[in-house]
DNA sequence: GAATTTTAGGAAAACGCTTGACATATGGTG
DNA sequence: CACCATATGTCAAGCGTTTTCCTAAAATTC
């Protein structure tokens, strides 16, 4: 490990003008400043992160947070996506990212102590379920943080745009001449709160009924649940003609059983998922979903902390939406063209 | 931020009297130690893990490294399992876990240097492709370093076994029956060449006939080179009766091949996927596939891991294979009883 | 050419922690 | 009681940087 005392000594100079040449500052001459970091490079250099972390308070690390459930990143595409975009973001400024399990079993002290042990200089907490204490502990701290998904009026926010991503969802289904819709839904989170709300309140102004029985609890990237719920939707007197999943993963529950049933997708019943993960491209018929700007979250989330962090006093908390996108796919019928079949 | 010298001062110790305590070294008194850690817990202390780090030369954390794609391992199941099995792991010991996209634009360095920099205890390499220089630089290097589905005689190494795998595999399919069998195989990897010799050593050894065209290359996690791949093995003089995929996810696009050409599985045709991922159980029938032991990986990875980094000199470099397990869907029809019709 | 400003570079402290050498106190032994 | 071993705690160096303050030399001004 080269150090910059080494390199002073090879070109008989201070420490303190190494250090001054290589970061750039003004106050050392061209020629020197050359003949350093020629020296430097020829020598191998690499500066020392964690002197440099502990002399400058910056670890030049970001904390990337998951609560709900710590695998979820590694597993939901959804996460997956959007934590691959948020680290070619912060590489490119020469940021780590540190993936935590909150829920994890190295998580003995409290996330916030963690987070300064580590020093991260930032965080992106995402997958937010409950708020336990623990949490708002952090979310209440003095480290810069940006969240997705979900809302704090004092922080940073990147969401995507739920409520109207379930209203362009259904003014198509509608517009094909849906009048009976059924929502299977997520776990209790902001995300699942603001699509059930944006579900009754499209169903109310288009003078849709919505039977109780057509509102049903499932789990997200879950097909089991999804599956039963489908399973109860069908057996309803007056079954919907078109049925509203969680996620794309929780579709291919209503896909099993509509096989096991022989009912046919989308010539006896219609369908739309969420998410617009790979998974619903790959389906034939291609799934009728929502596309969310996975790319968009993580960048967009990326850049706020970066301002946070880098400017603190100039920051000011903004929530920014993020619209998503209609990925017309074959699994809703048109019931305004006659039938040909 | 509590530092050590505040905790001293409260007591009226030294800074190293407290160090000690923490640390519980031996010649410390139980009282005092235990007047300090009182002191500390109840101060809020949490040690600056950049202060350590210096003075150690242990960084607590351990490195990832992607080089054939660093998206995989968010998007790819496989890869993401086995990440979230390494990370639970490490956690348990104390280490934070970075994800490295060794193709990345921050990789400006050699990705020896950047683990230099960053002081990395150690590294997990997935997801190998080809073996550049820089990759070779950091493969012959000082750090502790596990690689997981490829080998190097003089590192540790955790590898899936794919030879017992594919053969496990093709004497189940063989076994029920099947005498015409096509492999369409993933890009040129460790991986896939393993692949390629079991199904090659197999059929030899069962006398299978292998017509080159039965053989096809796709592209792991890609659904449209393995429906393309699926399209011309339907269109052969003799086509196979059952098709093996690169993965489950490849499998989709045969499946996709299956619905348009309104061919049935497994009455008129059989397949089988690779890596055993949910989406494998998601699908109806289920997808006949071998199971890798991503946790066992993913815990083995890091406990060798652990072992190189906490006791070098004890450690040898072992390659370790870890069995398969087949998963028996109904994606493979059994020809050796009578068709019931 | 003296006074002043500017420029280039150095000395040294500090960041928070660990650790081996050293000092002091305590108790046991002959 | 002198001597030594052990137990307990302190000192201080040092990890590799950054950065403030300072000095010496050079350039500029009058």
């Amino acid at each position: 490990m080269i150090t910059l005392k080494e390199i002073a000594e090879r070109c008989g100079c201070s420490v303190a003008t190494v250090s001054k040449s290589l970061n750039e500052m003004p106050d050392i001459s061209a020629l020197t400043a050359q003949r350093v970091r020629d020296a430097a490079s020829e020598m191998g250099y690499q500066p020392n992160a964690a002197a440099r972390t502990l002399k400058t308070n910056r670890s030049r690390t970001i904390g990337l947070m998951f609560f709900l459930d710590g695998r979820s990143v590694w597993s939901h595409e959804y996460f997956g996506m959007i934590a691959a975009s948020i680290q070619s973001e912060m590489e490119e400024s020469g940021y780590d990212l540190t993936p935590i399990n909150c829920d994890g079993v190295g998580m003995r002290a409290s996330q916030l102590n963690y987070c300064r042990y580590r020093g991260y200089d930032g965080l992106i907490v995402m997958s937010v379920g409950s708020t336990g204490e623990s949490f708002m502990e952090l979310i209440d701290s003095e480290i810069p943080l940006v969240t997705i998904d979900y809302e704090f009026h004092h922080r940073g926010a990147v969401i995507s745009d739920n409520v109207q991503g379930m209203r362009d969802l259904l003014t198509y289904i509608h517009g094909r001449g849906h009048r009976r819709i059924a929502f299977i839904h997520g776990e209790d989170t902001s995300v699942t709160r603001n699509r059930l709300a944006s579900y009754y309140t499209f169903c109310d102004e288009a003078g849709l009924c919505v039977p109780d029985a057509y509102v049903k609890p499932a789990i997200y990237r879950q097909t089991q649940r999804a599956q039963a719920a489908t399973r109860e939707l069908l057996a309803l007197a007056q079954p919907p003609t078109c049925i509203l999943y969680p996620d794309d993963y929780a579709a291919v529950g209503g896909l099993n059983e509509f096989r096991r049933q022989h009912i046919t997708v989308p010539a006896q019943i219609s369908i739309a998922g969420y998410d617009g993960i790979e998974l619903a491209r790959d389906l034939t018929p291609m799934l009728t979903t929502i596309q969310q700007d996975t790319t968009g979250i993580g960048r967009h989330a990326a850049r706020m902390l970066l301002k946070a962090i880098e400017k603190p006093r100039n920051f000011i908390p903004r929530h920014m939406v993020l619209p998503g996108k209609l990925l017309e796919g074959g699994t809703v019928k048109d019931l305004t063209v006659p039938d040909a079949g």
